[in-house]
DNA sequence: CGACTCATTGATTACCTTCAAATATTGTGG
DNA sequence: CCACAATATTTGAAGGTAATCAATGAGTCG
């Protein structure tokens, strides 16, 4: 059934909250197994109300939601140590789908042990609460992103912020990282064409703040593309991990 | 100190959970007081750590972030039975700031029972992780909107969602409702000039769908309303109220 | 090698912002 | 009580940002 909870790789990362023995126990109970998703293939579907929970262990996926006219918006990408399904658990409903984007490995949880955590492990539940809070400011600070920002500077904000996670995940090697999207993904994150998306990364190219092609960001100076992108200091905080 | 949570007027709306005669006992121990705001005057600032948690009883205010130059983002409105303080009580920081828009009047509850609460009352612990689950469904689908859809449709969507807010609260009476904020506010919230909601508005007055002045909203069909705004049927679901 | 997907670029159009000014409406002090 | 300041709404005009339309180039795969 693949890694033990005692052992996982992602709670290692300094971005992590440590966990006692106790919580290590109980989520061994809690994780039924783990599941290989393949590319493109859907993991929750809005409006579902699966049995089942994840973690992201590895790969990458995105949240999006549908207009009924066929636009798509992505709300946020899916990292290793993202928790899956919070709305399915919590409001009996998915309001976004999920799906994966490259091969991804994700562990398993029994959702109707949920209530046994709300019962036996305050703890927990406070993480789930942290972490639905967390979603709720990332969110906000998109909202206002969207909102406020213009297409260079909402891009140079975007893309600072994604470079951050991925460096607290430990994924960044020097001024390199992994990003295995589309352009017409940050795109619809942005509520932008993927017109004037491609020629805005362009113009952050030859501004020498970002570069990103084949699936793979290049940011020298992070600093310079906060400044642009005017991001807060916002230092990522240690969070639980699910 | 005001109005015992069993005798609380919100709760006997239909839009909230009923709660058990255990739950209002801990909930009366929970509050620890009311408080009375100006209309304008801030109630928790971006970044502070308050001991004390708030629901709304009565009056409107307004979650916002500021960016560093100046522009404001409204995040969402705050109406009666609204938690405010989660992201305080969970992250230790607020994320946004709120002000009282009009008076209004507040249950205080003491932060530090906060913990109590998921140790010894699993149920409302839950009902804490709902709240931040459903907001995030909120400011999800204020994303998708703001990113998807252009000025006539976005404020269509918005004042139908506010609408059936209100409608829920029992505050509508025909097709009539309070809505006591400045075009500014709104614009802020859409992320559009002040110039061209106010046009907008206009069109929308132009096409019988919505009429908003002095403070009031008329909605003359609802249903004509959220269609032009793309809105899907989330009916209200019960929510619990804290 | 042709079909397909994705990235790129140019040209045109339109939505939205900014600038500017006029019109209420309200509160204040002489 | 009226003049004046301050706030909010409304309207017109001009300019810029971003969308749409269209076509080409680059890479992948059966």
């Amino acid at each position: 059934m693949g890694i033990k909870c005692r052992n996982c790789p992602i709670r290692q990362l300094p971005l992590f909250d440590p966990m006692s023995s106790t919580e290590i126990e109980f989520m061994e109970k809690f994780k039924v197994g783990e599941m290989n998703m393949e590319p493109g293939v859907p993991i929750l579907a809005e409006g579902a109300n699966t049995p089942q929970l994840y973690t992201a262990l590895s790969g990458m996926g995105l949240r999006y939601k549908l207009l009924e006219d066929g636009r798509r918006h992505v709300i946020s990408l899916v990292l290793p140590g993202d928790f899956i399904g919070l709305q399915a658990g919590v409001l009996n409903q998915m309001t976004h789908s999920v799906e994966a984007t490259t091969a991804m490995t994700l562990c398993v949880f029994d959702r109707s042990e949920l209530w046994s955590l709300y019962r036996n492990q305050p703890a927990r539940a406070f993480d789930l609460t942290w972490l639905a809070a967390n979603e709720e400011r990332f969110l906000g600070e998109a909202l206002a992103a969207l909102g406020q920002r213009e297409a260079y500077e909402l891009l140079a904000w975007a893309l600072a912020r994604i470079w951050r996670k991925l460096n607290a995940l430990d994924m960044t090697s020097g001024t390199v990282a992994p990003l295995p999207y589309r352009q017409q993904d940050l795109a619809d994150a942005m509520g932008l064409s993927l017109v004037h998306t491609n020629k805005t990364l362009a113009k952050l190219r030859n501004s020498d703040l970002a570069f990103w092609s084949d699936g793979e960001l290049t940011v020298p100076d992070i600093e310079a593309l906060e400044e642009v992108g005017l991001c807060r200091d916002e230092s990522l905080r240690k969070r639980p991990l699910i």
